[in-house]
DNA sequence: CTTTAATTCATACGTTCGTTTTAATCATAG
DNA sequence: CTATGATTAAAACGAACGTATGAATTAAAG
């Protein structure tokens, strides 16, 4: 009755939008699958949103801009009580990936199904989903890289990166494959150890990627003047 | 002139979907657009093929028979050799992961283009995709699997099929995301540490991937009683 | 109530999609 | 050469796509 109602519309439009981007990917989602699991007029997101690409540029907004907030909030605070210290690898490491991975328990902030339609967005095919997603980034991972190298002094920047790299890989497929799972596993993983208890999954991840940022540095076989 | 050519469209067809599956997905690309690449007529898919669907599955196809069968025979090696002993966990990733790695160099089995289109696809969300990629995995994915609980006896299993998943992760960001990288860089990355240069990134990712694999198991703070 | 702006609705537009059909062309065997 | 089967070519199919339009409806202001 006495509601505030910010257009209602527009709200089941990102909703339904959210969960077919996820399940379906940018192309395979049609306006009319997302207006018709929305309940509302095929005209609609042209009227609220623009276009296509438009709505889904916002139905990452809607999200990211609270992570990034939080991952830079996170940081903030560490940095602050280290007094000028560097942070052990384990606090970044759960400042940029414990803070996303938690997201996934919150459903107010899109839960699991915002998780899965993000680890999948970064392999997407779709040119400007990929520039919008590094546009959005940039900064907070600018400042985590930051720390990083601040972190581990003794190991080579450009190795770093490429840890970082691989820590967002591992991290996406976690939460994006729950099918991609089943490659490795046909016996369904049992309760505890489900993808679902989120619980688990954090600190095995946890520990998964911390022994990989800290792992001995990698030997080149020979030398790289005698190849191109 | 005297060519034993077996449908020179045929591969012309397979090479174009090759590489615009891996550049805009399988969604993202048009019968029109590979035909127009290969330079063929637009009806030679559905006669060669019979359908979209099936040419991708081809075009898979094609190349995972010849990556399972070289993951078997580098398994069945070792196992030789180690004489009923338990394979070193090096050994096992460095067969699953670094067998696959090393078709980046081998053009006449893909190159880069293959393994691009093989990680991205991995997230794909059209379901026949991840169905067929599942099927052809299996048996090869469960002998791996066999000998990493082998080599593992002290980690529980669970743990080992984890971060199995977390490995699989890794790598393929680490192959289809040339894009995705620029996510965590901006300034381009130094000649010799650049993505192209597979023989770097080889001994960069293994070192990653054994450490997580070795790293110490996570403790699940709490009980798991008082939760859901 | 009347007026005005915001939103929703039904409908249609012009393209592009994957596939099919029918005819033309090619290679090869008798 | 002729006959036969395999391949290529040109054209069209109906369906689905994202978007735009103008009328109907709703909500708020005077």
């Amino acid at each position: 009755m006495a509601e505030v109602r910010t257009s209602d519309t527009r709200e089941r439009i990102l909703d339904a939008g959210e969960r077919l981007f996820m399940a379906h990917g940018y192309e395979g989602t049609s306006m009319r699958q997302i207006t018709g699991e929305a309940g509302v007029n095929l005209a609609a997101v042209n009227y609220h949103f623009g276009s296509k690409e438009a709505l889904m540029q916002e139905v990452f907004r809607r999200r990211l801009d609270w992570l990034n907030e939080e991952r830079m909030r996170v940081l903030d605070l560490m940095e602050a009580e280290a007094e000028g210290k560097p942070l052990k690898p384990s606090q970044i490491v759960d400042g940029f990936f414990g803070t996303l991975l938690r997201m996934a328990g919150d459903e107010k902030r899109g839960g699991v199904t915002f998780l899965r339609l993000l680890g999948r967005t970064l392999t997407e095919p779709s040119e400007f989903i990929r520039a919008f997603l590094a546009h959005e980034y940039q900064v907070v991972m600018e400042r985590y890289k930051e720390a990083l190298f601040r972190s581990l002094p003794e190991v080579p920047k450009a190795e770093i990166i490429w840890r970082f790299h691989f820590m967002l890989g591992a991290t996406s497929y976690a939460i994006a494959g729950t099918d991609a799972l089943r490659l490795v596993t046909d016996w369904q993983i049992e309760d505890e150890d489900s993808i679902d208890r989120l619980d688990r999954l954090v600190p095995r991840l946890m520990s998964f990627l911390l022994g990989g940022l800290r792992s001995p540095l990698p030997q080149f076989s020979e030398t790289t003047a005698d190849r191109k």
